[in-house]
DNA sequence: GCTGAAACCGATAGGAA
DNA sequence: TTCCTATCGGTTTCAGC
């Protein structure tokens, strides 16, 4: 890490990263501090970056969008242009949760939520198959989430 | 949908769900509503489960964290047991972000984040490939992300 | 149901140790 | 630096529409 986090900074981070609702005071004193040099160091975290911001977390299955795929892409046309075409047009779908570009055999993987299978069905027809300079698309449904955080693995011992 | 949320819900969901940080006035006024009654449907949201928390969220670049991993996993005996065993000890595993069953051929998919490529290597080694019942561990790993969001399609047309 | 206002409580900033 | 305190603003409630 070249990041001069104090452990303090750290613990704050990691408090925040599971619950950001927590009052000034009460993530003061779960990580040993009083409010204000706590409330401070929150600001400067969020001035530096490395909070970037604070979202709701909805419940997917109880507003039925439950569906979660993860889709590999391949592109025929490696050249430039085909590939920013594609990302830019990927990161307009709102279905697309996730993208990213891989090392190895798949050109992108793509985290897809939808509400159904039929609904997933039909958003590759329509929207994914339909993109430029698409070749292979590979489908891996999800069926049950054993564990989805959002959380970094700040404690991690390695 | 099964659910009966208004299209004022709908809108209160998908502001909370970009910024969670907005104030109470704030947010009134993007979806078009007066404080009160707009704080209450907030609430009832919350009561119902429609939001299930508030999270910051951190960048993890400026963390150096930015080894993301899909890793596919099947495991060798698939009996009841040797799954639950399987599933416990990988949702306490703080590097894997996400974990599903899938359909396929693979049994499991999970988004693993590390520091960097040798501690993922690492990671494998001492926690993944000890786990009980692994078979097959096949690792896809991220170069770029073009899109990361925890935001659900509420939009869709589809 | 929504509006507006009033009361309360927590967040913020400044000053003292 | 941290702690303490005062002020300010947001949240929450309640009465009226």
């Amino acid at each position: 890490m070249q990041t001069n986090l104090s452990a303090t900074d750290l613990k704050i981070l990691k408090q925040l990263q599971s619950d950001a609702s927590l009052t000034a005071a009460e993530l003061a004193s779960r990580v040993g501090l009083s409010q204000s040099p706590c409330w401070r160091r929150v600001n400067k975290l969020l001035e530096e970056g490395y909070i970037q911001k604070r979202v709701a977390l909805l419940n997917a299955e109880k507003l039925g969008m439950d569906v979660v795929v993860f889709c590999s892409v391949n592109l025929s046309a490696h050249g430039r242009q085909s590939l920013e075409e594609f990302e830019q047009a990927v990161a307009q779908l709102p279905e697309v949760i996730e993208c990213y570009t891989m090392t190895g055999t798949m050109d992108y993987m793509l985290k897809i939520v939808t509400r159904d299978i039929r609904h997933y069905e039909k958003f590759v027809r329509t929207f994914l198959a339909q993109m430029p300079g698409i070749q292979e698309i590979h489908s891996n449904i999800a069926v049950t989430a054993i564990k989805n955080t959002t959380a970094l693995p700040l404690d991690t011992q390695l």
